[in-house]
DNA sequence: TTGCTCCTCACGTCACGTGAGGTGGC
DNA sequence: TTGCTCCTCACGTCACGTGAGGTGGC
């Protein structure tokens, strides 16, 4: 026969949790003295305590764990309770991998965004990029209206989302009201499905300059960069890429002033 | 200017929640009525709830929110939060992951040994086996000690179990003391490690018979059995097979009466 | 007066943990 | 007396939810 302390040790359950669970009618000790309100154990309750371990271990609510000990002694007619709670489980698991990918993608969105930061001289680039797979919807109208193909792909795609999204403009001209341009996301596979275009984007030769500062500045940017592109000689083909490197976050909108955004230019090359 | 309960609507968040949250210096009302207590939010207070929402669907806590809200106003500034916060939600994820994994493992022995009871007739049949891939560890000693061996091949191999856990017995009669045996689990998949031999075990023909009791009887049905084999003029081999279909469990010792093992009598083919 | 919205205050949830203040036996 | 184990009782945790009892304005 055990006392509290003795028990604990045997049992690896605290002192407090044994007490707690003999409130709660779940191990009762085998005998306590009237006098001094000491519990004390025998060798029978070892194997009580262990089933109750093994059953939190699982995460059973005590209200369950005394149920079932107050009528199961086999794990045969515990199928109901283990499949209850593996679905309980389950949800955990997928509640906690959305979480997991939405933080995912926030940080790698920032990781780019702060590499980007660190590198840039904000100066017009010769850069070759290189071909990717995207997820892309051809829109119609304003420019504005962009966030709702990207979030539709977002939705879409999820983890397979591997990079920053971005506009390809197939106007040459700025166009307020009806511009035709097509909201992409690069991704690691996926198909086209209803409306969601996933293809190949060809890379190739181009200029490149990293704007920062909100969206109604890029004019500025737009004629540094197509005056460089001018100067050298270059011959630019539609569609322009507009890369959004940082802009409104999925937390906070942030602040104007430190969204970056890409300009690429492609380059003919005969 | 809202009242709380057109806000509630507004940011999907309960009044109760509002008002504790102000209670917590979260989300502070624009304007408290002094004579009625009534909360009013402006408009600006949208977006804050936004924020205080999304970082909550990550599982922040409050006492983190709180922080944030009062230092940052960009995402760019959270990565630590971030990762902090990625950390915490993997290890939610692990935990789960290992509570789904037993819970599976428990299951599917269950139903299997479920199945056996329905369609076994506890007399002698012969079937044919086919091979499968196990994890081994081949010991000698008491057959009581076989445990051990299961308990490290279910640790290392986990969620690529496929089946009971059985004994191969290498021995032509039985030993008390110094047997010559091999604790072994059928798996998925894996590879020999340190003391586990992973292996395929050939399939055949063979008299099976399955026991139900303790471990104690098993001795009348290897008499049943065995008489049966000589009966029919069959050559047995060695290993002879012992497949524990339901035995103490990972909860439950269970009733060694409801024990049930199926004894498997290779036979020779030549 | 009725119905609606709002308020505060106290208590509950879940499985314990913390800490104060005290007892009993060596 | 000191040190150790044990006790009870009250309160804390975390992010709210429940419910009682009451006010204010239409």
């Amino acid at each position: 026969v055990y006392s509290i302390g003795e028990f604990s040790k045997i049992t690896r359950l605290t002192v407090k949790t044994l007490r707690f669970y003999h409130e709660q009618g779940l191990i009762t000790p085998s005998w306590v003295d009237e006098q001094t309100g000491y519990r004390y154990y025998d060798s029978s309750k070892i194997e009580l305590a262990r089933v109750v371990v093994r059953l939190r271990e699982l995460e059973f609510p005590l209200a369950d764990i005394a149920e079932i000990l107050r009528q199961y002694d086999d794990e045969g007619d515990l199928l109901e309770y283990l499949e209850r709670q593996r679905q309980f489980i389950e949800e955990r698991l997928r509640h906690y991998r959305r979480i997991e990918s939405t933080l995912d993608s926030i940080l790698s969105q920032q990781r780019e965004a702060r590499s980007v930061m660190q590198q840039t001289t904000f100066e017009v680039v010769e850069k070759s990029l290189t071909p990717q797979l995207i997820a892309a919807i051809r829109m119609r109208g304003k420019y504005s209206e962009c966030g709702k193909g990207f979030g539709r792909i977002a939705r879409h795609f999820g983890r397979h989302l591997c990079g920053p999204p971005f506009l390809l403009h197939y106007d040459c001209e700025y166009k307020e009201e009806d511009a035709d341009f097509e909201a992409c996301m690069p991704i690691r596979q996926g198909k086209t499905v209803d409306g969601i275009d996933v293809r190949n984007l060809p890379g190739g030769p181009c200029v490149s300059l990293v704007h920062q500062g909100p969206y109604d500045d890029l004019g500025r940017s737009y004629a540094v960069i197509l005056k460089y592109a001018r100067d050298k000689g270059y011959e630019i083909e539609v569609p322009t890429r507009e890369v959004y490197l940082k802009g409104p976050g999925m937390i906070f909108k942030g602040n104007p002033k430190k969204y970056l955004t890409e300009i690429q230019l492609m380059l003919r090359t005969s």
